[in-house]
DNA sequence: TTTTTTGTACGAATTTATTCCTACTTTGCA
DNA sequence: TGCAAAGTAGGAATAAATTCGTACAAAAAA
């Protein structure tokens, strides 16, 4: 039987580290933490040991083989986006995706070359 | 000086019972409890206490007049939704808003009505 | 009027997330 | 070699969110 390794959502905490990690890839725990605290206090290893964290949740993966272990996301960009914006179109605009890209549009500035692009999808969009 | 209360960011359980207050306009507890009722565990005193701390941080007021006490949201839909947006914008799209509504709008069905909406939506802000 | 039901208040227990301290190990270098 | 620097591991303290038990007050019903 097929059994999926349950990833569970990410946290605040988490989510900052997880976008330092599909930047780069894959980043040792300092690499981390010094992309980190570009933004924001804290210790070393408090950023270790979240890290550690996740990898208990299945949100990273480990190359140990080094005494500098490196991580590598285990779940995608996209993926996780897909999840959160999910969620947040239940809890928070009834389940209709499209008020919430209305919002989006309406309360957030974009460029001419972006609004290009979203109309273009959804002329293909249309003619699914 | 002005000081504006502060209301800080809803947790989950909070937007759960401000989605109700939201559709309701104004409820008591118990209204707000068999509406959650409908779709998640818990005891009637969990919903009690969490509407009781989210009176203290100021996401709802009180009319306690009666024996039964009224709720109504102090903070509305749309300022919520934009304060989500935005830290998600942030977190998890590298402060692209257009990159969100291309997920958005790819990963999540919409109607062609919708998807005609927001065609004139951009239309609009094209002009500006 | 007594009793039962429905309600609020509040404290405590639990759970989850975060932070940091300390111990120990490995590497690099004087 | 021996010492300092840079790592990881893991436990403990703290914080935040959630859950629920118990006490008591008010209203409704018997």
């Amino acid at each position: 039987m097929m059994m999926k390794l349950k990833s569970t959502k990410p946290t605040d905490g988490e989510l900052e580290i997880l976008a330092v990690l599909w930047d780069h890839g894959e980043a040792s725990v300092r690499t981390v933490f010094e992309e980190l605290s570009k933004t924001k206090e804290g210790g070393y290893t408090t950023t270790l040991k979240l890290m550690q964290i996740m990898l208990t949740k299945n949100l990273v993966t480990r190359d140990d083989r080094s005494k500098i272990h490196l991580y590598k996301p285990a779940v995608s960009r996209e993926k996780t986006q897909q999840q959160f914006l999910g969620k947040m179109i239940n809890n928070l605009f009834s389940g209709s995706s499209a008020s919430l890209v209305m919002q989006a549009l309406g309360g957030h500035t974009s460029s001419r070359e972006e609004l290009e692009e979203i109309a273009l999808l959804i002329e293909k969009l249309k003619t699914k």
